[in-house]
DNA sequence: CCCAGTAGCTTGACATGTCAACGATTAATG
DNA sequence: CATTAATCGTTGACATGTCAAGCTACTGGG
């Protein structure tokens, strides 16, 4: 990848924390945001290298060839996308001809989604090459230290909803 | 805030490891971005409530006011921002009236940024607010969680390059 | 049955983020 | 000094993400 290396313990901050350098702790959700980011352009360099889709659509692809999901309205359940955003990705896959639509069910406003076999087997080529990219992720981590990044995670996740202000 | 709570322990993975949601390490990507969306809108939400600007720009503005930063150059090196992106945004403080730009460097491709006297009543009226949000985000972790979690991201960071897929 | 409320989805509007091509200027090097 | 290369910035194109208004279909209480 990319990435001028720069700044990983010389910027001033993370858009939260004004001043106050000298502290880790006043990085954190400008770090997290950084990090972040960089994984997903790495996802979606990999993807496109590959042939692929782009991220986001990527990720719907996944979860329709699991068979967890099977409408919108489940995409935006188990993976807290903004319905706005499943509805276009949606259109778009459907353009693409890698996901079909069936309105045959007895809620005529829901859509039965499912993968096309184009779709089928671009998510069959790729799956291989992300499942080894997540390894090679983890592979930085002990099995104590994912379960303690994961918890601090949830720990993050939690209090974000709570801020009083 | 909002957020309806659900799948923090029951989605299928984060669009990066197709089966195995057995194990929570699976989830890590998905769920990193999560929880930076969720703080993100947080803070996008505090500084719209207030009456700011949106988060990027507010962002730019802080870096501005700390006095770390008089080009785009320097913004780019700092924040690791786009530097197509922080054109744009900006021109966008400058249409609002929040920044000026001097053009009379040696170089004359740089224009020296600085705050106006509005952004500068912006910035300092929003800065005790985001301060105590900072402050509320962290004290769900001790100083030595806060260390380890740094610790952490750094560790991340620095794998997300070295994929050699 | 009626109809007010809710649910699933669509759409518009905007903000954010990323990449790549390009223009202008400056720096480096023969 | 003259090219060439690197740097700073702009712009176009697209992907992503978020919010809110609105549409249609379903549902439940009267």
């Amino acid at each position: 990848m990319k990435h001028p290396v720069a700044m990983d313990t010389n910027f001033k901050d993370d858009g939260d924390t004004p001043y106050d350098t000298s502290k880790p702790s006043s990085f954190l959700t400008y770090r997290l945001s950084r990090v972040q980011a960089r994984l997903n352009a790495q996802a979606a360099d990999l993807l496109r290298r590959h042939g692929g889709v782009p991220l986001a659509q990527w990720r719907v692809l996944l979860l329709l060839y699991g068979g967890d999901v099977s409408s919108q309205k489940e995409i935006v359940g188990l993976a807290q996308f903004d319905k706005g955003q499943v509805s276009r990705l949606v259109d778009t896959l459907i353009e693409r001809g890698l996901i079909s639509a069936k309105s045959g069910g007895k809620d005529k406003r829901v859509r039965t989604l499912s993968l096309t076999d184009d779709g089928t087997a671009i998510v069959e080529r790729l799956i291989p090459i992300m499942r080894e990219r997540q390894r090679q992720l983890l592979s930085v981590f002990s099995a104590e230290e994912q379960t303690r990044l994961m918890e601090f995670i949830s720990r993050l996740d939690g209090v974000a909803d709570k801020l009083d202000i």
